[in-house]
DNA sequence: TTACAATTGTGTACCAATTACACCATGCAT
DNA sequence: ATGCATGGTGTAATTGGTACACAATTGTAA
C-alpha cells in the first residue's frame, strides 16, 4: 500500500495518464482442495474486501488493460480472461466518490468521477498464483465461495455477475483446462464441476461423458497415496478440448 | 441531419453534458417478409453505414442512455434491450478522430477522444417502428441480414458479435416474444427460429416441441388469404414464457 | 499374510427426449 | 368437384441421459 503522500500524488496523476470514468475489475475463480476460490484485496483501514481492478491506460487496448492488472496481482503472464458484463449505475462508486470529494477541484479529480466499470472474470491453476497487494490494500488473498467477506461498492454484484456467467458458460469456455492444474484425477475434475454448478453428480456416468467428449489424454501414472484404489491421471488434449469447444460440449449438465 | 454550424455547436457541448470517452452502439434487430433486419443509418455523405448509438449522459444509468437513444431512432418506449459486450480498441474510432481532429484544442474536443462503446442488441416488433435518423444521417431504415451494406468503424465486428450473442441466447432470452407481432402463425414463428439459427427445422417437430414448452396460447382465429390451408394463430403466455426462461428451454436447438 | 474398507473403473438396463416420417385436414384454384 | 400445397396430429426408431450393479485396486488392520 502506498502512503498517504504517494497516494495524493498518485491521484494528482492518476487523470493524466489513464482514461477517465473507465475501470476494470476482475473476478479471479481459482480451484484448491475441492474448492471454489475468488482473490480478493483488503486495507487495513477499511473492514469489507474488493476485487483486483485497475484503469485503462490512454492507449491501451482494454484486454490489456485487464491482463496487466491481473500480473500484477498474481504474477501470471497469459491468464484465461474473459469479459462478461459491464457495471454503469451512476451510484455505483458513490462512497467512493465521496471519500475523495474535497482533495482536489472536480475537473482534475480522477477518483471523485463517475466510474464505468469492465467485469472480466479470469480462469487460473490456484498453484501459479502468487497473490500480490495493490497501492490500496496490504491483504491480497483467497477466499473460499463458501465463506465470502463482506464487499466493497457494489463488488458483490459483480462477483455474483461473473460466477453466473461461468456456470452458463461451461460448456463454450475452456474452463477445466484454466482451472486445474496440468496432471489430475477425474475424481478432481469432477469435483470442480460439481463445484461451479453447486450440485452432485453421478461418478461413472460423469467419467463415461467427459471420456466422451475425447478431450482428455489418459496418462500412464496413478495418484498413488489415499488409501484406496489409485485413479488414473489425466490431461485435457488442447487441440481436440478448443475444437470440441467450437460445438459447444453437447447439452449441459 | 444538423447544418454545419448545428453539429459545431453540438461539439463544443457534448464534452459538458456527457461521459468522456464512452459510446453506447446498438445493434436492432426485427424480422418481416420471413427475414431479420436490422436497423441502420446513413449519412448522404458517406458510403459506409452505421448501427444507431449516443452517449451517456454525465448523471445517466447506461440502460437508461441505451433506451433514450433507441427511443429517438425507433419511437419506441420499452425496447427490449440487451448488453452483450465492449468494444475498447483504442484504434476502433480512428477515422472519426482523425476527421475531427484539429476542429478544437485536443482537451475540449470530445469527437477527437478515444471511445470506448458498450453494445447493446434490441429486439423489436418490426411494425412498431418508425426508423428516424440522428444528427450525423439522412437515412434510416431496416437493412435485410441477407443484403447488408458496408459498415463504418468497427460496426461490422459489433454486429456480428451481437448476431452471436442472439443464437447462443436463443433459449434464455424471450427472444420470439419481442421479434414477433402479438398474434402469429407456427410457421412464421419457425422462420424466425430458422433464420437466427441459419437452419431448417423440421416442422411437425419444431410445433409439438414450443407446444411443448406451454407458451403459447392458441387462439380460435386462423388466417385466411393463402392458397392453402388456413394455419391457427397463436400468442405469448408471457408470464409461462417468463418462467420458463428461467430454466432455459430445455436443451437448445 | 490375509481380510477388509474405501474408492476407482467398467458395463448394462431403463427412461426421456429428439428425430424421422406417415397420414389426414383444410382452403383456394381450376 | 378435384387437385395441390400447406397445416395439423400421430407413431416408430434412434439417441442420449440416468440409475444402478459389479469387479478391480490400494492401504490398513487383524
Amino acid at each position: 500500500m502506498l502512503t498517504k503522500q504517494e497516494l495524493e500524488e498518485f491521484w494528482a496523476e492518476a487523470g493524466k495518464i489513464y482514461l477517465n470514468h473507465i475501470s476494470i475489475d476482475c473476478v479471479v475463480f481459482g480451484f484448491h482442495g475441492g474448492q471454489m476460490k475468488v482473490l480478493m484485496l483488503k486495507s487495513n483501514n477499511e473492514e469489507a474486501w474488493y476485487l483486483p481492478g485497475g484503469f485503462v491506460l490512454k492507449k491501451e487496448p482494454i484486454e490489456n488493460a485487464a491482463d496487466r492488472i491481473l500480473k500484477e496481482r498474481t504474477g501470471i503472464d497469459e491468464i484465461f480472461l474473459q469479459q462478461f458484463y459491464v457495471f454503469g449505475d451512476p451510484d455505483r462508486s458513490k462512497i467512493h466518490n465521496e471519500m475523495y470529494k474535497d482533495m482536489l477541484p472536480e475537473d482534475q479529480n480522477f477518483f471523485a468521477k463517475r466510474f464505468i466499470s469492465i467485469g472480466y472474470y479470469a480462469l487460473v491453476d490456484f498453484f501459479n498464483v502468487i497473490p500480490t497487494p495493490d497501492n490500496f490494500s496490504e491483504v491480497c488473498t483467497w477466499r473460499d465461495l463458501n465463506d465470502l467477506p463482506r464487499f466493497q461498492l457494489d463488488h458483490e454484484l459483480i462477483f455474483k455477475t461473473a460466477l453466473d456467467t461461468l456456470r452458463l458458460q461451461l460448456n463454450y469456455q475452456p474452463i477445466g483446462y484454466n482451472l486445474m492444474p496440468k496432471e489430475f484425477t477425474m475424481p478432481e475434475l469432477q469435483k470442480l464441476y460439481e463445484t461451479i454448478l453447486d450440485k452432485k453428480l453421478d461418478r461413472r456416468n460423469f467419467q463415461r461423458r467427459m471420456l466422451g467428449f475425447g478431450i482428455l489424454n489418459k496418462l500412464e501414472t496413478t495418484r498413488k497415496g489415499g488409501a484406496h484404489k489409485a485413479p488414473y491421471l489425466y490431461s485435457f488434449d488442447l487441440e481436440n478440448y478448443q475444437a470440441a469447444l467450437k460445438e459447444g460440449l453437447k447439452s449441459g449438465w
